[in-house]
DNA sequence: CACTAATAACCAGCCAGTCAGTTATTAGAC
DNA sequence: GTCTAATAACTGACTGGCTGGTTATTAGTG
């Protein structure tokens, strides 16, 4: 049995926004924006529709909201791996490699991406927000650091970029096949193990000095 | 002038069905199953949405009809690709890999791909049609090229699947990155040229005798 | 008691799906 | 050939239900 005196809600101003952005972006995740209706998210919210009108403006707003509230501590992360002392190239990527994989396997990216892929058409502007500010950022900032390992005699000459786009693709495609095949009963992804023999493979492929690997 | 007499409408029984469906696969790949409407998709093929529900009974059939369509072609390739003469590891994956960045470049599987993305919890059976007769065969049939390789010595050890996963990603990326980021001003990939370079750059890393890639 | 977070009933607009009517095409009669 | 009847393809106005957004009211707070 419940406590009959519970009250039927209670005044929690503060904690209200970030509640529904969660719900919102659960509901999204497995919606999509059109399909999502405001009603799933006031209810996992544990909020009635008009309490979200107390808070965001429009359903484009907490889209919105979503989306950046899933820039940030993504852009951090890759901002910490790549300000790491650059000594061995092999082991800052390997560091790197490993950081967003256990990331990107305990948050919920992945719902973000699929959303944002999803969406792209009906929100460029969130499309462009999420490349603008975190997807051009990190690869160009590992075009670059291959670049100058090319440029020292460390890595095999070749488009940087397209080097970069090798190196991270297979956890993107991993995190997109456990939102998307994992749950109709694909054998899942270990998204780990596979980047980090992917890196080793990587490492392999560019780096210029045979069996300089450890 | 137009000439007054030209005709509302021409009966093309036979030719109306693939026009819909052509039209859907636009509508839907832009929008999204949910936000796409009947009237846009009628109107892109030319017809009243009224004709549409003479070959189709319902939204859901256009988009079922859609997907499946995008499954048979690119299966054909894949069983095409593999059932060549299994002489040169090396060069059967650089024409396979050819063959498939080819056909993603010149088709629309983009935009299916992004829509079964997309809308996989609202169409469980969809993503489930598509890994279950497209995805699932493919990676086995690579998965078990791979092993029978390693058998033979060629490849390095390691996980079979992970390492295809590995070999197709970054095309995958690509299509993804042409659909999502492309639009809204994002330097474009290069499709071909990235497979090229990540097939030369895989097989330097899972090959076993070095220098053996020509 | 004054004030505000939150509710729930409500409204307006949109869109999938329907159907009665219209136009093209075909078949048959002469 | 041409006229006509029958049929099949197609149209577009309509509707029923759904959902984003609003608001009058209630419940908690100090």
């Amino acid at each position: 049995m419940l406590p009959m005196n519970q009250p039927k809600f209670k005044r929690r101003k503060a904690d209200r926004p970030d509640e529904i952005v969660a719900a919102a972006l659960e509901v999204f995740a497995e919606k999509g924006f059109a399909a999502a209706r405001l009603e799933d998210i006031a209810a996992r919210a544990g909020v009635s529709k008009g309490a979200i009108y107390l808070y965001f403006a429009t359903k484009q707003d907490i889209f919105r909201a979503v989306v950046e509230q899933g820039v940030a501590p993504n852009l951090e992360l890759v901002r910490a791996g790549l300000a790491a002392p650059t000594e061995n190239f092999a082991d800052l990527l390997r560091g790197l490699v490993k950081a967003l994989s256990g990331m990107v396997t305990a948050t919920s990216v992945g719902g973000i991406v699929k959303m944002v892929i999803g969406e792209s058409r009906n929100f460029p502007e969130l499309a462009q927000a999420w490349h603008d500010q975190l997807v051009h950022p990190a690869l160009d900032a590992m075009t670059g650091a291959i670049a100058s390992a090319q440029a020292r005699g460390e890595l095999r000459p070749g488009d940087p970029r397209l080097y970069a786009i090798s190196l991270i693709a297979p956890m993107l495609v991993g995190v997109i096949w456990r939102e998307t095949f994992t749950p109709v009963g694909a054998d899942p992804i270990d998204i780990p193990s596979l980047a980090e023999q992917h890196v080793d493979l990587w490492l392999r492929g560019v780096l210029n000095q045979t069996g300089a690997a450890a």
